[in-house]
RNA sequence: CGGGGCGUAGCGCAGUCCGGUAGCGUACCUGCUUUGGGAGCAGGGGGUCCCAGGUUCGAAUCCUGGUGCCCCGACCA
């Protein structure tokens, strides 16, 4: 065995670095909390932002590019949104380095010369920046409703950083609108988080639950925030995207007006959307394994390797390239390898180490039984199928792992939220057994931060599809009228 | 920003206590034999031992001061 990964069992956080440099997702890069995504974790992405923005353009939105760089007196404008973000923004304060000394002792300083004037924050997100654009692009309310979305880099200086899940740049999309009532912002906001939710279990096939941040958990400067939580392999709550009701608040900060039917002035309605690369993490937390990552057929860049087995004297690639072609004339990604440098044993384990779904090996007693052994990556499971119709069988394959991946990971999350009536319980399932605590919760941020005090538990959300029923709260005894989610997060 | 750990070949590490020519595994290069689950043998290349200063005949090793990274917490997508 070359190569090792630490079981889940065993430490389940460094079983996810294992993946992420087993798999050559990405590297660890020379500035903290930075990463290097390689090809084939960027492959990954790519086919998750195909698929997404298909789902914004079908939905009505255009891409467009706001800048990097904000000018600082921007992030004050809106004063829950300046709380928010301020503690973890990159500034920029000069424009220019120069070299002093000679030989060896010959370094590059800042230039102290070339100091800004107005300093220059790093986008942690670009809320900003876009109304205070938007201000000039609306003017009446034949001018909305905007429906813009940038796919775009965003820095947040975190303390704490993991590949994927957090890091202090990452990767993401984020959605900017305008409307002209409250309603159409909350019907924009609602149609995005379902967009989110689909692209999860369809693409993905991590399933999610749609709710509501309570108040201590709403992005700085919504007056609504709606999310998708995963459940990960570890019982862990992973928010996988949010969706904002904005309200008018970046309107007012940013004076943003329009002319309504009747010539009277008001203030825009607003949201903002986002996923981000933090998705490649749940991916790899939702489905893969102990022999490396495990990928859904939709988002995978290979679906299929072929691995022929060489003999001497024996001529595998014809029928190998056969069989790529009635794949790929499927509209199936096919690589053969080829290459004989590595045996099969070892590429085997590498092809089940990068997540491609479905492995063919091709050699002397498969062509002389005219057959195919079929290895699927999700079960591990191996079958010599009839090269006859070979096309058709593995086509129907990739959506079985499609489908048995979702209902995998469903069925582990149904398993791990459990109901808990009282303290003692609600403390065990966090403890113990792992997954989300569904209990009732008096509806105040000081219980809230209690709880989280003691159990380091958050509220994940309030299921947008709970009913109200009575109760009392797990920490403060007083009457509750509804559920919510209780998870310890990434 | 607290607490802990670590900087030695691309990667993973030993050597540091007790100073004396820089080692192991893996990866890499060459050749031969192999090829249905991470091949075997033989040969080979590769190092400012994190940086700076000090002690010493002599420092990876001892002393002083820097610096970087990882892990655990508080903060967050």
């Amino acid at each position: 065995m070359a190569k090792e990964i630490t079981p889940r069992s065993e430490n389940y956080s460094q079983w996810y670095l294992d993946i992420v440099q087993k798999a050559h997702l990405a590297d660890n890069s020379p500035v903290r909390g930075c990463m290097v995504i390689k090809p084939h974790g960027y492959a990954i992405w790519e086919k998750m932002r195909d698929a997404l923005d298909a789902m914004f353009k079908e939905t009505g939105h255009v891409n467009a590019y706001f800048p990097l760089f904000i000018p600082k007196s921007f992030l004050s404008k809106e004063a829950k949104h300046v709380d928010g973000f301020a503690q973890e923004c990159a500034v920029v304060t000069h424009y220019r380095l120069k070299t002093i000394g000679e030989g060896e002792n010959r370094q590059v300083v800042v230039d102290p010369e070339a100091k800004l004037e107005e300093e220059l924050i790093v986008r942690p997100t670009s809320e900003t920046i876009i109304w205070n654009t938007y201000r000039d692009w609306i003017q009446s309310y034949r001018d909305l409703p905007l429906l813009i979305n940038q796919w775009a880099n965003v820095v947040r200086w975190e303390m704490r950083t993991r590949p994927f899940l957090r890091t202090a740049e990452f990767l993401w999309q984020e959605g900017h609108t305008a409307h002209s009532t409250a309603d159409e912002a909350m019907f924009e906001t609602r149609q995005m988080l379902d967009v989110y939710a689909k692209f999860a279990e369809e693409f993905m096939a991590m399933p999610v639950i749609k709710g509501i941040k309570t108040e201590n958990e709403r992005f700085a400067g919504a007056e609504e925030t709606f999310c998708i939580e995963a459940m990960m392999q570890d019982g862990k709550a992973l928010q996988a995207g949010t969706s904002h009701f904005l309200g008018q608040n970046f309107a007012k900060a940013f004076d943003v007006l329009f002319l309504n039917k009747d010539n009277q002035k008001e203030h825009v309605w607003a949201t903002s959307w986002g996923v981000s690369t933090r998705l490649v993490g749940g991916l790899i937390m939702t489905h893969s394994d102990d022999s490396g990552l495990v990928l859904p057929p939709r988002l995978a860049p290979i679906q299929v390797v072929i691995v022929p087995i060489p003999k001497p004297s024996l001529e595998l690639s014809e029928v190998a390239d056969k069989i790529a072609l009635s794949l790929r004339k499927r509209g199936i990604s096919v690589k053969i390898d080829n290459d004989d440098q590595n045996r099969p044993g070892f590429k085997f384990a590498e092809y089940e180490m990068i997540g491609v779904p479905v492995r063919l090996g091709l050699g002397a007693r498969d062509i002389a039984a005219n057959q195919v052994e079929v290895a699927r990556r999700d079960t591990k499971e191996k079958q010599s199928v009839s090269l006859d119709g070979i096309d058709v069988h593995i086509e129907q394959l990739l959506e079985d792992i499609q489908q048995n991946l979702f209902n995998r990971a469903k069925q582990y999350r149904d398993e791990h939220i459990t109901k808990v009536d009282n303290w003692d319980a609600f403390v065990e399932v966090l403890e113990v057994k792992g997954g989300f605590a569904y209990a009732h919760w008096d509806g105040t941020t000081e219980t809230e931060l209690a709880i989280k005090e003691k159990t380091k538990a958050t509220i994940r959300c309030i299921p947008l599809d709970n009913d109200t029923e009575d109760g009392v709260c797990i920490m403060s005894g007083k009457p509750s009228t509804r559920r919510v989610l209780f998870a310890k997060a990434y």
